[in-house]
DNA sequence: AGGATATTCCATAGAATACTGGAATAGTGA
DNA sequence: TCACTATTCCAGTATTCTATGGAATATCCT
């Protein structure tokens, strides 16, 4: 192998990586497994897609080796091969962000503009939640929640928000969050704990952003 | 737009970019650009493509916004469109590198084969320069050196580093440099400075790594 | 063993992408 | 203005990718 080729061959490798990312469903896919693990129809449901397409994407993926799997009796689990990737599609997201002007637009429609308050940060944050003076809440789905959250925080998926609302006092400060900067359930929760009369913000970024600083992550149910 | 079509949205612009650059040899460009600017049939020679190819190229990169370019009389130079381009260019080689065994492979046999030493950190390097301790090699080509260098660095561009070696003493450690962990030059220079004799070893990292750690940059011709 | 469910494999048709050679365009300098 | 250089545009061809529906596999449960 002289040097030419071996220079082609890892940029050919590198290119395999991006070209695997590079198909809006593959995106999303990756996306979602950053919260969690998923079977394949899950997949296919939430990014409306049908299976066999489905399967194929993550067939894609699987062989790129951004994603592994766990056999769960007749289902097949699919997660992130690691952390590397996770950042990977953080860093994916920021040049599109940074680069790409339509993304900004459709960003202050649909994820900014539901709730015009500052966005809470991270510093800080646990301390504020463990002298009392905040509450965290995780609205994202169970299974996610169950897969890692803020420690101390308590899961309340979006549909079940209302009905856990008695726990919670109209005084102290809510802080909610989700899977992202791109995701609505915490602009949503955050809407419709202000109708009922709370002191709520979102947390900006979301789950995947928290475990990649470095801060502590908490795992199972409640 | 409904929520469905706000996250089609979305995610179609990421996979943009990361189809954009799902290609072997528009890595690579990105990779070059990432040193110092550079016109179309340079880059087509240094990546040893025909012109009307490096331009569609350049092209696909451009329609993406990852890069942008000037014009200077008959020349049109290309360059990366900012920084976060380049961290996202690093984190896709790391995450091949994390992911893909047969990039290991590569590096093993071509890169750090080339020395058996361990690298130099950047830890302190500046330090060590400023007292005299050290001397800073940058064996990149001159326009590279001149786009942005280690303060205090020497040029001395392989070529060109034989001439070069009577202005440094035997007994100074010298530390070597290029375009990053999977570039030749600087291994082959700490290869050549060895067997005349010198105290070499290569500095792990190189120009864009530098820069993007938030270190000082020092630009222009010596 | 047999039925049910979840997933993968396969063949195919349509769409998108890459490379090539030739033509067109923009700027430079005589 | 004319020749010259660097770059881009265009049309054709070969290749690769995507979605789809039907068939094959694997596991579980009874």
């Amino acid at each position: 192998m002289t040097g030419r080729e071996a220079k082609d061959a890892l940029y050919e490798h590198f290119a395999r990586i991006a070209k695997a990312a590079g198909h809006a469903t593959r995106v999303e896919i990756l996306d979602l497994l950053g919260q969690a693990e998923r079977g394949v129809d899950e997949l296919a449901s939430l990014t409306a897609t049908r299976v066999t397409t489905m399967s194929a994407h993550l067939q894609v993926l699987r062989q790129a080796r951004l994603v592994e799997t766990r056999r769960e009796g007749t289902r097949v689990l699919y997660r992130l091969a690691d952390d590397e990737v996770a950042r990977f599609v953080l860093s994916l997201r920021d040049v599109a962000r940074a680069r790409l002007a339509e993304v900004q637009q459709v960003v202050r429609d649909y994820f900014e503009g539901a709730d015009d308050l500052e966005p809470v940060s991270r510093e800080g944050l646990l301390e504020r939640a463990e002298s009392g003076d905040v509450v965290i809440l995780d609205v994202r789905p169970e299974e996610e929640f169950a897969a890692g959250h803020i420690p101390g925080a308590l899961s309340a998926p979006l549909g079940e928000l209302e009905t856990r609302l008695r726990r919670l006092r109209k005084r102290t400060e809510i802080v909610a969050y989700c899977r992202g900067p791109y995701c609505v359930l915490a602009p949503q929760a955050v809407a419709l704990l202000r109708r009922k009369g709370f002191k709520a913000r979102r947390l900006e970024d979301g789950m995947p952003e928290w475990r990649l600083a470095g801060l502590p992550v908490a795992v199972g149910e409640e």
